[in-house]
DNA sequence: TTGATCATGTGATACATTTCACACCGGAAG
DNA sequence: CTTCCGGTGTGAAATGTATCACATGATCAA
């Protein structure tokens, strides 16, 4: 696959034109690591992305007992470290690799530069950091003001406006993610169990159905209800 | 009060140097308002950030109902709309004029052209904002997995960080904010009630103390602890 | 096939937090 | 002064969610 293709994936740079990104790709570094080599440790210095060319690594949270927890596989196609180009704080985790990996790096001067060259690229990302923080800012409010019920009902709601397609008009909206009920469970805050238990009633009330894995919203007006929205 | 003194308060300008923020000063331009005259509704684009230089003006969320609700009131040094700047979403409440007042206004074609004229300025906007969502993201997880004790703890923390001082050396941080209850409680996402039962435990255990409207943290060490950090 | 390992479904119980009700206090306004 | 009102303090009851403990089912590799 092509850089700029990578970039396309970065959240930060979806925004992008195709110009744009193809010019920042330009300024990619390359850095390969043998197997289980660090990248990097928590708190080292941080002002760089990467993405995974090939291999896989693991983002590691080193806990005060030797057992480690691994919150992260990534692999090709993925990127970690966005929001290191912003701010150059110190890292939160380790990252380590588990086979023999190709990472490509975007370092904060280069980025820095490029926004230098091309004013229009600003703009797209300054509107892509505060959409994010309008939309963080919702969700705590939802956090602390909402039922579990009503908070699921809205997630499924915005899953819906955004990964949702229906075969035809008339048809349910189906959500093809593979999302587990503990997917569902940790985009919710809520544990798996009353995930299950809310869409158990959200079925009996004929509101979304499940096939197999995939979500199926059968009365979008009424789940917005429930939604308060 | 010079405009450059103003536009020192809006946290989105914060970081800058006291050049770059003169330079912005440059490109303010001024509006006035009749009493009850309305600056802006609901659902109109925005794209300019406001300051009130003088008078006061009154943030509305019109319901449904007749009946306003009234979030905040603002008035000389306030600033509100800085959002608006960056990304340019529709308002999400009416604004009005409590009496006669005059407003700084910064809009978001001035705002990018003083950006492309200035990159130097560009790097402490960026890291502001992915600070904040850095900060926001980590509330949401505490909302969701910590329980209102260790909130609690966690914001009093955070709070004699930013605003704490010692009269002398050994002397418990003060925190001369004037927080109600009701404030601590909507920073914590938590009732008024729960707070003030929470405050008991930690006055009974010697870890904080209020004298008046002020907060004592008696022993940051503990409260740290009962903190989790 | 057989385990082994996940994901799902569900009830009983425990617990944290909110809700509600009320008493008390202090300061501002009449 | 008295009245009123917003802030505080506190207990009892109601409620939402988590926790725990299983049973069931699906998937995948040996």
């Amino acid at each position: 696959m092509k850089p700029e293709k990578f970039l396309r994936e970065v959240h930060l740079f979806q925004s992008l034109s195709p110009y744009d990104s193809e010019h920042l790709a330009a300024s990619l570094k390359r850095r390969s690591l043998k197997k289980g080599e660090a990248l990097f440790r928590k708190g080292d210095e941080g002002t760089s992305l990467y993405i995974v060319k090939s291999g896989s690594v693991k983002i590691v949270l080193p806990s005060d007992m030797g057992d480690e927890v691994a919150p992260a596989i990534l692999s090709e196609g993925d990127c970690f470290g966005e929001m290191a180009l912003l701010d150059g704080m110190p890292r939160s985790a380790d990252v380590v690799a588990l086979e023999p990996s190709e990472l490509l790096v975007l370092n904060q001067k280069d980025f820095m530069a490029f926004l230098k060259g091309n004013e229009a690229a600003i703009q797209p990302i300054l509107s892509y950091l505060s959409i994010r923080l309008r939309k963080t800012d919702d969700l705590l409010e939802d956090a602390y003001f909402l039922n579990i019920s009503t908070r699921f009902a809205r997630r499924l709601v915005e899953l819906s406006g955004k990964y949702g397609y229906q075969k035809k008009e008339g048809d349910p909206v189906q959500i093809d993610l593979r999302l587990t009920q503990k997917d569902l469970a940790s985009i919710v805050g809520a544990t798996r169990e009353s995930i299950n238990k809310e869409l158990k009633v959200l079925r009996e009330r004929g509101l979304v159905g499940t096939k197999g894995n995939t979500l199926l919203i059968l009365n979008p007006e009424r789940l917005k209800r429930r939604a308060h929205l």
